[in-house]
DNA sequence: CGTCACTTTGAAAGCTTTCAATAGGAGTGG
DNA sequence: CCACTCCTATTGAAAGCTTTCAAAGTGACG
């Protein structure tokens, strides 16, 4: 057994002094902005997972592909999100932007430091990689028992609710193909659901990528949701 | 700034005198056994995420259900999983002993002080969650785009590998219902491709619920997989 | 103003589901 | 030990939803 002097001086040695507490996306504000024109990929399905990104604008795809070119893509990551936080040795997916995209970027090691150093992180880390796992599985849920009509809905919902709260009017800026793929459906599918969707006065488009939504609880009903009907309150200040 | 010998000793006062390293099943040594009899579960989805178990022999259902009743099973666990890593305050799924089960548990609050005290567990933890992330999104590929041959293909295969490197007699513990709710298919089409596989001479059925694959290439075709036609070696072994 | 890529719509085909009936097995009780 | 019951599994036939194939429409861009 050591001293207790041998023991704290070991301890003081190694130990970098403890960086301030911070949050997650605190750690990269020592990051600089990197630029990904629309189609450019931060990296590739099977690639040596080296670097997590948070992103600051625009919007990226990740997808993953079956060796016959079938692809589904796992989400849609915006502004605020941190992708990458959950690989191993590499990546499970392909990151490509949608439009150009800024992002910041830091090293599986450098988020390791951090972790270590500061608890604080400890659990922003742990709830952000559950939100990630509880996402996926509502897309488990979506792919394997709902109708192409409640993914639709469901997809639509999603993005308004990610546009604000409240918020009826929507930008898609993937296009029907991205859409299908998401949802695991085929263009002709998508284009059709949201034809019938518009037709019924549901939802009306502005554009291709533009829309309204006009019926929020007739939609609601679609997707098989409670979320908006359980809170008209809220809703009423906006409508 | 403090002098070293209060700097040591306000670290060595509030910490706990650091826990051996240890993996994370080790911490549930300390947790006594509980058992769950076949139908019952372990937690709901929905409820208070409380605790975290480590499955020491049975099988157990993980599932999200819809409001009308449909349901999905996100997984199946089994011995040696670890089951509630990835919750925040609430459960995402229900679990539900398949057969008899006896596992041990710990409290959130417990994982959290030792993921504290022991920096080695970090990387098991996250590398444990990443895992469940990964199986998350295999089963978002194989629900979206992926053939009712295919899946259950994929499944058996899934099973096999689990049984033990190379194995080819599965045990299937789970009722035709519960693998339909897992592939994301109705009963009869399970039933109707595991029929089709037996007559093609791909696998053979010993009683309902142990069968032995006769053609493992084949299968591995069926499934879209490359995983055991790259290993020829690996297999010759056990076969 | 033409080209190209994406989107929309229609019609037919196909895979899976739904509905229905039969079969198989395990457990129970006479 | 056998009949009986119940639940799960299997098989068949028809229906349905989504896909596939095809063609026309739309819009951005040079």
């Amino acid at each position: 057994m050591r001293n207790p002097y041998q023991q704290a001086s070991a301890q003081v040695v190694p130990f970098p002094a403890r960086e301030p507490e911070g949050s997650l996306t605190g750690l990269f504000s020592e990051a600089t902005t990197e630029s990904f024109a629309a189609g450019q990929s931060l990296f590739w399905e099977g690639d040596a997972a080296a670097g997590i990104f948070l992103i600051g604008q625009g919007m990226l795809r990740l997808y993953r592909s079956l060796s016959d070119g079938r692809r589904v893509i796992t989400g849609f990551a915006t502004k605020g999100d941190i992708i990458g936080l959950a690989f191993r040795s590499r990546y499970l997916c392909t990151a490509e932007a949608l439009a150009d995209v800024r992002v910041r970027r830091i090293s599986r090691r450098r988020l390791g430091e951090a972790i270590d150093a500061q608890p604080g992180l400890r659990p922003q880390l742990l709830d952000a990689i559950s939100d990630e796992l509880s996402r996926a599985q509502d897309q488990i849920l979506l792919l394997g028992r709902q109708t192409a009509e409640e993914r639709v809905a469901s997809f639509l919902l999603t993005m308004a609710e990610q546009a604000g709260p409240g918020q009826v009017l929507i930008n898609l800026p993937m296009t029907r193909l991205d859409m299908a793929d998401y949802l695991g459906l085929t263009i002709e599918t998508v284009c059709r659901v949201l034809s019938r969707m518009q037709r019924d006065g549901l939802i009306a488009f502005r554009g291709r990528y533009d829309l309204s939504i006009c019926r929020p609880r007739a939609l609601c009903e679609m997707a098989g949701r409670q979320d908006w009907l359980e809170a008209p309150a809220a809703r009423a200040r906006v409508n």
